[in-house]
RNA sequence: CGAGGUGUGGCUCAGUUUGGUAGAGCGCUGCGUUCGGGACGCAGAGGUCGCAGGUUCGAAUCCUGUCACCUCGACCA
């Protein structure tokens, strides 16, 4: 159960930001610590925003041809060594199973931290002409990944996320997948999640082990940090010769096939809770919420108030709102803070007051704004405010990234940009030195490089050079 | 893996310096009064003080070891 002593501890979120965060996840029930080091249970109100990036998502991928398969958990061990770059980035944080009904194992197996190999090895056997492509699958899964540091959604040695697999005729094809799929990304991230994201390619020392070119979406969180929340990569045909997956073309002959992979994971959650969360606790846009409204009794030992209450949640039930009552004997003040830590969108108050005038009383989590509004009109109104409080949290979200975004053609300034808690956008040479010269005097990393370049040439900060290549840095969770 | 820190009731912690029968607030249970921004009264339940050794007449407190967790780095969705 949430304690009053909760928002004292979070009054100053610029300095207790990580702790605010770790506070909100444990103390709103979205999630506790699992017995396992690094691993979390997500509890039912934290799967229930999950169950709706689900749902939301999922619809989008059955819109651009894609399927849901499911791929087994462990992987061979000779299987994942086939792709060098992709067991060599893997292979640190992979966890093995060694032992099976008491006997040692023959091969070692490991537990899948992401399934491209087992992806490929089934691919090889399915595709055998042009006819059997593109072929574009996705598995709703969990992975392990056994990393040393760990906090809840953000980073944990499970994690529940979606992998698209395909696979494709021609280099162009799969190059259009990969931003076909950032793409939709972008348009859920900013109309499901409420969060604006930049869209852009990956450095070489931050794209994913085994692929051609790696795109990504960084959110920004609100102490100005950088949270990388989905990447889709083209692989070109680099896993098709590891693991020969080839198909017989028009022209009849054999070609190695062009492949992408694409994922987000339980870490949007995280992102949720990081870019809308205030000093109360959560703010969860209405699209993602569990309870959209949740409906308090005021005073609710008068006649008639539950029974208002109760024909009210059924008026907005049927109005398609996701609607909770709350008539445990707690206060009303209680009930308030209590909600608002939980992040629900609207709150509705119903009292012999509202009753006597035929009315009730709304009130926002995301500006606090109160309203008051006929009862016979709520089921109309209440979907019209969420559809508006979803608007305005992106918008909101947008302003204050938007103002947190510095051109910065020296050293100094990154530092100085970083340091406010900006993002930072320099012209960047493209060497790895660089990179690693940023990493070093500035703990800040290149996120991406947006999709829409400008043409002009400039200097890179870090070395000097000319260049016309944009880069985003950022500090990064 | 490096550097710090913390382990005492469900939660947040005090008590450890100076050893002497286990404390507070919140939460929880019951009854009553309350109820439009974290209500109140009365009565209760709940802890072998992370674990294992050691010192001592006596250890939450001192010593040794060990485990777990947190924060910050390095590494990563």
């Amino acid at each position: 159960m949430a304690d009053k002593n909760f928002v004292k501890e979070i009054a100053d979120m610029t300095v207790d930001f990580p702790q605010w965060y770790t506070d909100v996840v444990l103390k709103t029930q979205l999630v506790d610590y699992g017995p396992v080091k690094g691993t979390m249970v997500i509890r039912p109100y934290g799967y229930a925003i999950w169950e709706n990036i689900q749902k939301e998502l999922d619809a989008r991928f059955k819109a651009t041809g894609h399927k849901n398969a499911y791929f087994p958990l462990l992987i061979p061990e000779s299987l994942l060594k086939k792709e060098a770059e992709h067991v060599e980035g893997f292979a640190p944080e992979t966890a093995i199973v060694t032992v099976g009904g008491k006997e040692e194992l023959s091969e070692r197996l490991i537990v899948r931290p992401t399934s491209e190999t087992i992806f490929c090895d089934m691919y090889s056997k399915w595709i055998q002409s042009y006819r059997d492509l593109p072929m574009k699958l996705n598995q709703w899964a969990n992975v392990v990944r056994w990393e040393k540091t760990t906090r809840p959604f953000l980073r944990t040695s499970e994690f529940l996320w979606q992998e698209g697999h395909t696979v494709h005729a021609t280099r162009e094809e799969a190059l259009e997948e990969t931003l076909l799929m950032l793409n939709v990304y972008k348009e859920f991230a900013e109309n499901v999640l409420a969060i604006p994201v930049l869209v852009g390619q990956k450095s070489e020392k931050e794209k994913f082990a085994g692929a051609e070119s790696t795109f990504g979406m960084e959110a920004m969180m609100k102490d100005g940090k950088s949270l990388q929340a989905g990447t889709s990569h083209c692989f070109g045909d680099k896993f098709a010769r590891a693991y020969d997956i080839q198909f017989l073309d028009k022209d009849g002959t054999h070609k190695y096939a062009w492949q992408t992979s694409w994922g987000v994971s339980t870490r949007l959650i995280g992102a949720l809770i990081m870019a809308h969360g205030d000093q109360r606790g959560l703010v969860l846009p209405p699209k993602v919420a569990p309870i959209q409204t949740i409906v308090l009794p005021i005073a609710a030992h008068k006649t008639g108030v539950n029974e208002k209450a109760q024909e009210i949640i059924n008026t907005l039930t049927n109005a398609g709102v996701r609607c909770e009552g709350d008539f445990s004997d707690q206060s009303a003040g209680w009930k308030f803070n209590q909600w608002e830590m939980k992040g629900v969108p609207l709150r509705l108050e119903v009292g012999p007051r509202d009753i006597e005038n035929g009315v009730a009383t709304l009130a926002r989590r995301d500006n606090f704004e109160k309203i008051t509004v006929k009862i016979a009109d709520l089921d109309k109104e209440v979907p019209k405010l969420l559809n508006q409080i979803q608007n305005d949290m992106l918008e909101k979200a947008r302003v204050f990234r938007d103002g947190r975004i510095k051109r910065a053609d020296s050293l100094e300034e990154m530092k100085k940009y970083l340091d406010e808690g900006n993002f930072v956008m320099t012209k960047w040479c493209g060497c790895r030195e660089c990179e690693d010269k940023v990493k070093e005097l500035m703990q800040a990393s290149s996120r991406i490089m947006p999709l829409a370049q400008t043409l002009d040439m400039g200097i890179c900060p870090i070395c000097g050079k000319q260049s016309g290549t944009t880069m985003i840095w950022a500090r990064a969770y």
